[in-house]
DNA sequence: CATGAACCGGACAACTGTATCCAAAAAATG
DNA sequence: CATTTTTTGGATACAGTTGTCCGGTTCATG
């Protein structure tokens, strides 16, 4: 039902709240996220556009959430990049209708206004906080039982990785 | 956010509950909802596929509804044309999630959840006893202090209402 | 059994969403 | 000022959605 530019945007958002106030390069959140470099960048270039991020080219740039996750509710996110556009007028345009929804289109804009209300009352801070045991976006260490095995893959992109709790799955 | 086919299957859904247990013809709803008439026979195909109408070829055939529209929810009519995709391992294929979701995608599969739960607790029934005015697809008559125009615009195919009341072109 | 009404299915066109590539612009650094 | 790093924007390709068209099939009726 969401886009897939929609997921990926929060993705972004996720992690750049993570990472804030560090500015992170689009390759780096691709490579975190795992989400195609190029089209990431089109995706940010949005958040961008629409005030949430601010970029900063050349050596040590990148981009950067600029409020606070505590102040960045998710809703902000979705419409930066793809925007729930609630129904307004009757789809049918009978005119008779007018800003009085039929039942059936009162239905699906209350699913919308559903939706905007649980994503406007999410801000990233709340993903991040969660108590559960994984930091949001990435791989969680198991405990394998004979090897050590607790080497971050990629050494050079620090992501504030977390140790599994005994969460078996349920 | 939801798809344009969702809005038309459902469109006729509610037309061929009010029409029920009536058949009627794809063209018949495609005037009455305002649908392509090409595309709608692609929808309604669906709807029969998913056993929801049933079709009839043939001279006075059509389609119906098959089981009274208290017995049938939207939600149906939805997954029947495309189908929620509820969020059920991580997007990111991170193993070690496995089928915990993490704290991102918890949220969004939380809020197709609702969705579904609005959707699945609302029946054609439901939508059509609204007690407001209208009929939830057609025009509502307004009553004019000077005109008495009641003119049924297409008498051919009878809608349970009309009277188009001074529509200017938009 | 011929005719017309209606659904069915495949082919196709147009448009939008997703994705890739590359050159240009901007910024830091030496 | 040259070089490197990074974002930005344009061009393009691919896939899915939406929409149209048309011939084929099924069915009721006379």
């Amino acid at each position: 039902m969401f886009s897939q530019t929609v997921e990926y945007a929060l993705r972004a958002a996720v992690y750049l709240a993570q990472r804030r106030p560090d500015p992170v390069t689009t390759e780096n959140i691709a490579q975190a996220t795992k989400v195609p470099q190029a089209y990431l960048a089109k995706v940010i270039s949005s958040l961008v556009k629409a005030g949430l991020v601010k970029s900063q080219r050349g050596v040590g740039g990148g981009v950067t959430l600029v409020r606070p996750p505590e102040d960045v509710n998710i809703l902000e996110v979705v419409n930066a990049v793809d925007p729930i556009k609630r129904i307004t007028t009757c789809p049918l345009d009978l005119m008779t209708h007018g800003m009085k929804l039929c039942p059936l289109h009162r239905r699906v804009d209350n699913a919308y206004a559903m939706v905007e209300n649980a994503f406007r009352s999410t801000t990233l801070a709340e993903i991040l906080a969660e108590p559960g045991q994984s930091v949001p976006l990435c791989e969680v260490p198991t405990v394998e039982p004979s090897s050590s095995a607790v080497v971050p893959a990629k050494p050079n992109h620090r992501m504030p990785l977390e140790v599994e709790v005994a969460a078996p799955a349920d």
